[in-house]
DNA sequence: AACTATTTATAAGA
DNA sequence: TTCTTATAAATAGTT
């Protein structure tokens, strides 16, 4: 079909990778790349099978999360495997009876979004092999306070992460030069040790 | 300058996002597209001056994990603002000194990663304006039962974000629907909350 | 929110 | 895994 418009943008151009100053973009600029982001999160997520969680959180300190499959059912799922018995004894046990208390606490907040999730357990089953699906949470104004919780969340993933590295000390070793060198994280100054 | 070899691929063609059966192949894609997602997320770290953090499960169980800035150094400010007298009771207070001591346990393992850290932390201060940098995880064979904690930080997470978004029903209520509508992310079977 | 000109990210292939 | 190349996608600047 025709076009009754003449060119109208100069295009996309080249941007250095800078906080932007101008607050009118930084906005606009936050909206259509968290979209991305989560976009290129889901399109992992299904391609490769791979568990993810993203979690952003704005400079005006609104938070969003998105995830797959649901934690909600994952969770059900080690829990029903790996703590037949939560009256038993023992570390591991006791860790299951707290994950499970949590769960509890949770389930209390969790009906208002049961109509969410159920919309969620229609699209997984209409996916042949995949367990579950994403959810996908926002969080309204977060004060400071309300950051604790998410940092005691990854907190305690950064615990086991590297009690987990601990163990594996020798294999992490010879894999933090091959990784680094290779990847563009550096570009920011960030350091990246793996895969292995 | 003059070109040798003749034309040698067809290119990046389109491809549907659906589970990549091909184990070679998913393992290619899962690499290239994992750092893709983390150099996204970078950016809008630095571009937005966003908190951003990334955790990624392979179908093989290896976990990576990104954020920005680092987790230590946010927890830190936090904590200590918002918990000036550890001693004091209150439930805001009982919360915190549970997550002082989860600290304190991450601590002892923390000493492992002490070199990249002040990496990371020489890098954050050549950055003017920024606080601090990113982590960057790997954590090697994750079996189910280490999963357990990644859910369950998960689900620390989200219960907080339930019991915010329950303190702010009415406001969310009047933004699921816009905010759904204008998200690709319903192309994969997610639903979209926010922002608010 | 829509529209393009471009920049980026990447699927294949070597 | 790394490099190349052709193309698909994401997105910066505009309206």
């Amino acid at each position: 079909m025709e076009r009754k418009q003449k060119r109208t943008s100069m295009g996309r151009r080249k941007i250095e990778i800078k906080k932007i100053e101008k607050s009118s973009q930084l906005q606009v600029t936050f909206s259509k790349r968290r979209s991305g982001l989560f976009n290129k999160a889901g399109e992992l997520s299904v391609l490769c099978g791979a568990q993810v969680a993203v979690i952003v959180t704005s400079l005006a300190g609104k938070v969003f999360a998105f995830g797959h499959p649901s934690v909600d059912s994952v969770a059900d799922r080690f829990l029903a495997q790996g703590n037949p018995n939560p009256t038993s004894s023992g570390p591991r046990d006791a860790e299951l009876i707290r994950l499970q208390q949590m769960r509890n606490k949770y389930k209390n907040a969790e009906s208002m979004l049961e109509a969410e999730k159920e919309r969620e357990r229609a699209a997984a089953a209409a996916a042949p092999g995949e367990l579950g699906f994403w959810w996908d949470e926002p969080v309204g104004h977060l004060e400071l306070h309300e950051l604790e919780h998410y940092l005691a969340a990854l907190e305690a993933l950064k615990t086991n992460v590297l009690a987990r590295l601990h163990e594996d000390e020798t294999a992490m070793a010879a894999t933090v030069t091959a990784s680094a060198s290779t990847s563009n994280l550096l570009d920011y100054g960030g350091a990246m040790i793996g895969p292995f």
